[in-house]
DNA sequence: CATCCACCGGAACTTAGGGTTC
DNA sequence: GAACCCTAAGTTCCGGTGGATG
């Protein structure tokens, strides 16, 4: 049934995108000075998670090389690279300019002086997740350099604009901002339909099972898409063409448990240990959780720790804290049960 | 309504690790 | 191999906060 899957993977750019003229525009204007050789200021874009805020990113981006072929672009992702020397080094690395520099023991002076350096084409940084980056230096640095455009992309801008220091704030502030909201369902209809056209074959979803998974999704592209993806997997085990209700309903779970299993897995024994601690207990106060994860753990951190490890759950959107201060408790997030599937 | 106290989270520090340079 | 250059994870310390409690 699948004929491209590139199409339906996560991060593919699709050759046209559709409801987001706007944001398109706005984008488009900031970087235009690039055009004519000129400094541009820095954008800041902003939107819940899976309203396309990257790929609308990538795809202006890509357009303007298209149109200006000597401009270079980094996209970095910060939850990957939230360190200071990470990041700077990624920056290098991508433009080609770290050949020489060992990992490690550079300081990163260094790097920076390779960035104030750098001599080739007018590059554009995208700085992905930027509020995860644990410096915002980075984002200074990159401020002062006039060949270097600077996109930033958030979740959290609130979370972002605090890191950062005054000056780079206040000129944040008035720098071009492109909010995103959610999809209404009918738009990742169109959305969704756009990449069956292309990546499956003719008549395999219906309008209605289509409906289905595009309401299933609550408005993020990126849980629809992965709805879709995990139906279309296993029709394509079954060898049949067309997906059945069965494919649909078993995969709107799947689908959006997808970032939370990927997201399970990247944490370690005892923090992995925290969260199903919340998951058996349900609500717990910090003592009592603190309690629990002592008894059941043999070499326990101190709570200060576990403290650390909750925000970063919580970050991973498997936890929630609720309430002030004594009255503070956590929870796992909600599990999407398999038979529970009303929207 | 004032006081208390558990909790929060920033900052500085420690420890363990890994690389380079001389 | 000692002296550096770092990172990463965790600990210690502690001021601030705000709901609970008398």
């Amino acid at each position: 049934m699948t004929e491209d899957a590139r199409v339906l993977r996560e991060g593919f750019v699709p050759k046209d995108v559709i409801h987001r003229d706007h944001e398109v525009n706005a984008l488009s204007r900031v970087l235009d000075p690039l055009a004519r050789g000129e400094p541009t200021e820095p954008a800041l874009v902003s939107g819940p998670s899976g309203v396309g805020k990257t790929t609308i990113t990538k795809f202006v981006v890509s357009h303007l090389r298209e149109e200006v072929l000597d401009v270079v672009t980094v996209h970095l992702n910060c939850w990957q690279a939230y360190s200071r020397f990470k990041a700077t080094y990624e920056v290098l690395r991508e433009l080609g300019e770290s050949v020489d520099i060992r990992r490690q023991s550079t300081p990163h002076d260094e790097l920076l002086n390779r960035l104030n350096t750098y001599e080739g084409p007018p590059v554009i940084v995208v700085l992905d997740e930027a509020d995860q980056l644990e410096d915002a230096r980075l984002i200074y640095d990159l401020y002062r350099l006039p060949r270097f455009a600077m996109i930033l992309v958030t979740n959290d801008e609130e979370q972002l604009l605090s890191g950062l220091d005054d000056r780079v704030r206040s000129r944040l502030h008035t720098a071009e901002t492109v909010h995103f909201d959610s999809y209404h369902t009918r738009e990742l209809v169109d959305i969704l339909a756009a990449r069956i056209d292309h990546g499956l074959v003719h008549d395999a979803v219906s309008d209605e099972k289509l409906h289905r998974m595009a309401d299933a999704a609550g408005g993020d592209a990126r849980v629809g898409l992965s709805i879709l993806r995990s139906a279309a997997r296993q029709a394509d085990q079954e060898s049949v063409e067309r997906l059945s209700d069965d494919h649909v309903e078993a995969a709107i779970p799947e689908g959006r448990n997808e970032v939370r299993t990927k997201n399970l897995n990247t944490l370690r024994s005892q923090q992995r240990d925290l969260y199903e601690i919340l998951v058996d207990a349900g609500e717990l106060a910090p003592k009592e959780l603190y309690d629990c994860y002592c008894e059941r753990v043999e070499d326990p951190r101190t709570k200060r720790t576990m403290r650390s490890w909750l925000q970063k759950l919580a970050h991973y959107d498997l936890v929630a804290a609720s309430g002030e201060g004594p009255s503070r408790t956590y929870a796992a997030t909600a599990e999407y049960a398999d038979s529970d599937s009303n929207p």
